[in-house]
DNA sequence: CGAGGAGTTGAGGCTAGTCAAGGCCCGTGG
DNA sequence: CCACGGGCCTTGACTAGCCTCAACTCCTCG
């Protein structure tokens, strides 16, 4: 179906960059992913039609794994991803989530392997960038911009692991992390307050580096105090505020003479009045 | 808040792209930048004479402040820095410590404000890009290159701090930063047994999100079991191999024969796979 | 030589890990 | 259709180890 054909020349001298040329299983455009990436392409611009290779991924299945030649970097069109690295002792440590308009694979780029594995959390299709064009790709501003903006955002969400990390509490952890997810589905102009966790305890046990047991009693704690509700991997923030709230309080507050009674409270948990 | 500004402004000639236009206190060129990435440039190429501003950093001074505006990203040429973010109850969280070849501020790229702050550790300096030339960078493809891979690098760091999270016990934690140190030396062509420590105790509690007072009976714990010496920021890994079964062996006791080391319960963390 | 910051050491309370058992959900198969 | 099974999740009891508070030492610098 695609363009068998020759890989000839180099991509700078033919105007036209066939990105889909290693097609798996499905085709879009570059204005596709432009979209994806709340861009509006320029139309009329013949690059738009730029076709972009799609490939889908089956619930469970990975992405790209650790220690594999790094072939693509990865846009995330549909599903969520879970980003993992094993460790030498065989532990696998959850390193985030990534959904839709996120970047995937763009640390590969340093070292030529993946240093992490990505796998599907539920059914998934993602827009495949093939490593060996990205040089010549100077012409294409859009594309270039994208990736840019994409690997800068990858790196800031990663310093939110950092953190979620510096809280002691687990509730306070459980709490960074139901408002960073809160922030993503806002930003997806999906409902902030109310959403379904696609990732099983044990990732977000390992993800906020506690252990399966005290997320549950984490969520228990914050239904409890009425936060939160929820229902196995269904989740409703019933006070954004009281949660946010529960959130900033990092270590042992500073020192706040009278008020001091008052944080203490809500550091643990039982909510303010 | 040393706003070293100069802002003084250059003819914007066009053609000629000058990175040093906004020369802060030096000069240098694109093949300097080029030979600190380890990148051999191509000599008779023009462009390794492009000129890329030097910009100097004073001991505890920002280089760029959360919040600000982001105008450039940088490369350091010398000193190391921490990066923080000040979350919102006030604490500094430290994310990490960036030193010679190492990308700053490309985590500003999406937001086009400073997500994190980098403060100099000791005399610094770095080469400066400005953000409004990256796009007009297509031809350069040297440069292009090292951005990249520089910021795929600091991406894969960045994982780091998650694995090293993912060990509960403060020994554990300490030595798996000891070790990133050590590898991070080895890489600039250090020694890796033997160095010393820019940051103080505070910045690696806040890297290994534990009490500073865990930290020093962490360091204490390691030398008792000789697999380092210390005194104050002077270390040295004695033992650099029992170091690493110490911070990769953490499911099972590991029966080190009669050594101090009680790694009873030196676990990895839950998932119990 | 003193002041102050950095680092260390000690005592105690409390969170979270571990082990163990039970409940819930949802698949498969009779 | 229900019964069974095996995940996933929850809950309880116990204990290890970390955070906190506080005092102290060491080092540096004025």
């Amino acid at each position: 179906m695609t363009h068998a054909t020759t890989t000839e020349q180099a991509p700078l001298a033919a105007k036209v960059i066939d990105l889909s040329r290693n097609t798996l299983e499905a085709r879009g455009s570059l204005s596709d992913l432009l979209r994806l990436m709340g861009r509006e392409p320029a139309s009329g611009r013949p690059e738009s039609a730029l076709p972009i290779a799609v490939r889908r991924v089956r619930r469970d299945a990975p992405l790209c794994h650790q220690g594999t030649k790094a072939e693509s970097i990865y846009f995330v069109r549909s599903g969520t991803f879970k980003v993992i690295q094993t460790l030498e002792d065989g532990y696998d440590q959850v390193l985030g989530f990534v959904g839709p308009s996120q970047v995937l694979g763009f640390d590969a780029l340093y070292a030529e392997s993946h240093p992490t594995t990505a796998i599907a959390l539920d059914e998934a299709s993602v827009f495949v960038v093939p490593l060996f064009e990205l040089n010549g790709l100077g012409e294409c501003r859009a594309l270039v911009d994208v990736i840019h903006r994409a690997a800068s955002a990858a790196l800031a969400d990663q310093a939110e692991i950092a953190a979620i990390m510096s809280a002691v509490r687990a509730e306070v952890r459980l709490s960074r992390f139901l408002l960073q997810l809160s922030r993503h589905m806002a930003a997806r102009g999906q409902s902030p307050r109310r959403f379904i966790l696609r990732m099983d305890r044990r990732d977000i046990a390992s993800y906020l580096a506690v252990a399966i047991e005290t997320i549950s009693r984490a969520f228990g704690a914050l239904a409890e105090s009425g936060l939160i509700t929820f229902r196995n991997r269904e989740v409703e923030i019933v006070d954004m505020e009281g949660l946010h709230r529960l959130a900033f309080v990092t270590r042992r507050p500073l020192e706040l003479p009278d008020q001091a009674v008052v944080v203490r409270q809500s550091y643990c948990l039982p909510a303010a009045a």
